[in-house]
DNA sequence: GGCAATACCAAACAACTGTTTGTTTTTATT
DNA sequence: AATAAAAACAAACAGTTGTTTGGTATTGCC
């Protein structure tokens, strides 16, 4: 009866699911799985991508999925924390080095933007898939995002701005300007890491103001 | 046999589908039918919403929707179609009068995230639905959508900017901030217009410069 | 008032959905 | 080599999906 897996283990090291006494093995295709998951989950969209096409990408049988995971819920609620999880470390190495306001956040952005336009990541579902789709587990997604998102909210804390600056809106004038690039962005077009330069310096003066004063000096 | 809807009246005044010799009842319901989409199609997704969803929601069966519209791929292109018809005119109407460049700007961006904003409007799906999800129209409503963010890059380029601006990523960091206002506005909370007239400011004149020159005169 | 088109109902269809079950193969550990 | 757990297969199930079909009121029009 010990087949159905158990969805205490979802944040785990790796392991497959269900057991309490025995290493997973080697050959286990968790991994793929989840890899094929996020590729289609970010490619179709939470509902468009079928339990089939995912088991049919890595060559498993459908019913073989639900070894490894409960539901397709618990499958994208695995993808989606990971995906946050990694893009959350990318940002936070970016930034580890830095110590001037403007560059920390540029460098967060570039980090951010550059994690989110990469086709083999799994935190493009976070832009391509709405929580709500998890089910249940949507709550949890929600949490985990804002989480994320806190991350802005501190590195815009520390700018230099006057008093009457909104900072909020401004946080969620740069996050919607990078999250929005998913839709528009073409592999080969733009560099990921020039839009998040360019965005960051438009809202540390406005192009419209550049020939009233000296250029921004460099803050590598 | 001349039962199913046909194709060709998809953009057309409002009649129903078939028949070439007489004008549509009063009592059709194909309004009600778009209504209901529209609004399901924006709080769920295409995916998500199905022929029942939208038929139950004003007291019809299924089979019924299929006079009126051939296929639910139809039924989402023609929702979207009106959705972009509607922000255009809310846009164009909002600009007709003003000739400052910036505040023409600033009106259409209030206008856009106004409608976009609106629950019961139809552009919501233009942001909630990807084109792709309406199968063989999807390259029709790239179209239609770019079409839109067409006058948007028209506002930009009558901004007085220097030559060194990138009007294009200055757009495209506009419109995202603004289209993704969507995901995190609630009712009752933010006023889109304020928001949208704050997104505008930041970008004729940032925040972190406000205190080396005199605040931007009124444009009104 | 008669008539034909309109607009819908009622019921089903075939395909697809996530998921379950019983069984088999494969691996790690003893 | 023996054994038990891990990992998958093979096949189905119950429910849902978009859609079709045949019939039936209702309406506009001469």
């Amino acid at each position: 009866m010990a087949r159905t897996a158990k969805a205490e283990s979802t944040a785990n090291g790796g392991g497959a699911a269900p057991g309490n006494g025995r290493r997973p093995r080697q050959d286990n295709r968790r991994r793929q799985l989840l890899d094929a998951a996020a590729r289609l989950f970010a490619d179709q969209g939470y509902r468009a991508t079928t339990i089939r096409d995912i088991a049919g990408a890595i060559g498993m049988l459908p019913g073989s999925v639900y070894y490894h995971f409960p539901s397709k819920h618990d499958l994208l609620a695995t993808v989606y924390e990971e995906g946050v999880r990694r893009i959350g470390t990318n940002v936070d190495a970016a930034v580890a080095e830095l110590s001037e306001p403007w560059a920390r956040l540029e460098a967060a952005c570039m980090a951010h933007l550059g994690t989110l336009l990469d086709r083999s990541d799994y935190a493009q579902v976070l832009i391509r898939v709405i929580p709500t789709d998890a089910g249940e587990a949507a709550d949890r997604l929600v949490v985990l995002r804002d989480l994320h998102e806190a991350r802005f909210a501190a590195l815009i804390d520390d700018l230099p701005l006057p008093a009457a600056a909104d900072r909020r809106r401004l946080r969620l004038m740069l996050i919607g300007a990078l999250n929005w690039a998913q839709v528009w962005y073409r592999p080969g077009g733009d560099d990921p890491a020039s839009v998040a330069r360019d965005f960051v310096r438009y809202l540390r003066q406005a192009p419209a103001t550049w020939d009233r004063q000296e250029t921004t000096e460099e803050t590598k």
